[in-house]
DNA sequence: TTGAAAGCGCTAACAT
DNA sequence: ATGTTAGCGCTTTCAA
């Protein structure tokens, strides 16, 4: 079925059909009906395919997600939302896998649909001039940098919190409590991308403190889920049962780290303290509430927007901001006897 | 940049380029490497709306996931699409929020990317005959049924868990440990959804155990989010202290009502005893793990597949597939004293 | 207010 | 092995 289709049944062209179809006002009130009832009869669906081919220019905006599962990321992108709603534009979100390559989904989306601009909310740290080249609009990193990679700042925008030192704070929350003996557990150690970077501010803390780093407590989960995380966690209690603090990269990680320490019979905060970043809403409602770094979700949606409009509409340039995060107090740190 | 500006800067036709460009074998080596390399030089990204419109079918199938937040869909999701993928045809998923239609989405992926069949991740449960006439592929409504709509059984094809049922034997659970003044969470006793479904679960089996259903004790919080769980279940213990059992339509609305019954000065499940129907990952690790009813992630993700696969090759007709919970214990439930 | 016709970018016959 | 061309379904001039 097709707006020819349509235009046949109703004994009008096609052009006709289209503009009832657009809420065009030059079309009598008579043939519009009719047209609408055809239409509803038939159960007539437009092809947007077509209607996207045709189009020359929209007022849309991409989002790709990557990595759908990410719970931050589905508070985020509400935020998103609504604040493109306000600007004036018009959100097509696209999910994608993390295996994925984030930039060729997002050039796709961009030809094909006609966008204005993309935000790309998680992605690589180590683009190469080359591969962006692939993008002729704005966009703006959400969530991630190119801590990895070689592009100048001119070249891309980006919206994150600054993940080494936040990390770096989080640890100096610990050592502040006394502790020494501090564990880290991440995804891994070289992963170019935000594991990488908190491992490094971990480094940092332990440094500026005057402790050694021991390889021993760094304790890689290889992956980045909470069944992991719980069994890498048992591993290193099983190994060492000698430190008394924990930094986890991630919340959700960080819960199951939890449990795996009341499985062996320790207690936290008062065998281990643990502390983490992200700030997921279920974080506060476990039992101990866990002590975290929360992500500003609000400004982390806002502000990509905020610059992409400004890039779109040619007000100012290029940006790259850093967020600050928050101390959430939950129960899960107390300071050394 | 497009497929012929590529043909001009080769010197070859757009046929050519459009043969490179979907891996055709007949193209010489030498030409192939040059269409390559301009491709690769120019960043020339193929325009999908125009490959969609002019194909005239696929081996696509589409998923439209409705709820992007909810951590069942996203454990089902990748389940889907390995089935999919194992089944010869490629997964095309599209998520959409709660307030929009999956039927209208679902109905316009269909006509604009030619998809051979839909899978319908989380949708209303009152379907009308004229509303699902706008699909013209098969279709699988999975998680949810037509329990408050009046589809013939033929009309449609659906793969679910009983909720009523699986709801009822929760709160069997409960009575069979000797509890009678059993509370209920939910979303809203009247959303024709799954929370009415559970509640009316919740009912038979008061009934069956001849306990008279009070009102009082059924707390509806008006949303599906767990701050929301955390203050209306906050409501409903300042209102009463005589209730031994809560059942919780969803695990995670249970996770937020436990630090409810926790601050308090409550314990679960020593004066409260908790149960729900869900089994997200994080219900295990909690302090104490949540008791619930699993839904078989596995099967709900094969299930649909498998039945779509059937119809779109004319080997079988629609079906209703209802899939067993398993109990998964936790640490929330005791016997009354 | 309506219709005819061009053309968006691509693929797939059909020629050569 | 490569080129020519029709046409996918739609919107949008331009004419009437």
């Amino acid at each position: 079925m097709t707006i020819k289709d349509i235009a046949e049944r109703c004994g009008v062209s096609v052009s006709t059909v289209s503009r009832v179809l657009n809420d065009h006002p030059d079309v009598s009130k008579m043939v519009r009906d009719r047209v609408l009832k055809v239409i509803d009869e038939v159960h007539y669906v437009p092809n947007s395919s077509a209607r996207d081919l045709v189009k020359t220019q929209s007022d849309d905006v991409g989002l790709v997600v990557r990595g759908a599962g990410n719970p931050f990321f589905t508070e985020v992108i509400p935020v998103i939302e609504q604040a493109i709603e306000r600007a004036g534009y018009t959100l097509l979100t696209h999910q994608i896998n993390t295996e994925d390559d984030e930039l060729r989904a997002g050039a796709e989306l961009v030809r094909s649909k006609k966008l204005k601009g993309l935000i790309l909310l998680g992605g690589c740290f180590d683009y190469s001039e080359e591969q962006i080249k692939v993008l002729d609009v704005p966009f703006v990193c959400c969530t991630y940098g190119n801590s990895f990679g070689k592009l100048r700042d001119i070249q891309y925008s980006s919206v994150t919190i600054d993940d080494m030192n936040e990390a770096r704070k989080a640890v100096e929350l610990l050592i502040g409590q006394g502790h020494r003996k501090i564990a880290i557990l991440l995804d891994s150690i070289c992963d170019s991308s935000i594991s990488e970077l908190r491992y490094l501010g971990y480094c940092q803390a332990l440094k500026a403190a005057g402790i050694e780093l021991d390889d021993d407590l760094v304790q890689e989960t290889g992956a980045f889920n909470m069944e992991d995380a719980y069994r890498s966690m048992k591993e290193l209690l099983q190994r060492r049962d000698d430190f008394t603090a924990l930094f986890v990269i991630a919340d959700s990680m960080a819960l199951a780290a939890m449990r795996a320490i009341h499985d062996v019979g320790k207690q936290v905060p008062k065998d281990i303290s643990v502390i983490a970043i992200d700030g997921i809403p279920m974080s506060a409602y476990v039992v101990p509430a866990l002590t975290t770094l929360v992500q500003p979700k609000k400004e982390m949606g806002e502000e990509p927007v905020r610059i992409l409009v400004d890039m779109i509409e040619g007000k100012a340039g290029n940006r790259h901001v850093i967020l600050p995060t928050t101390v959430r107090e939950g129960e899960s740190i107390c300071a050394i006897r």
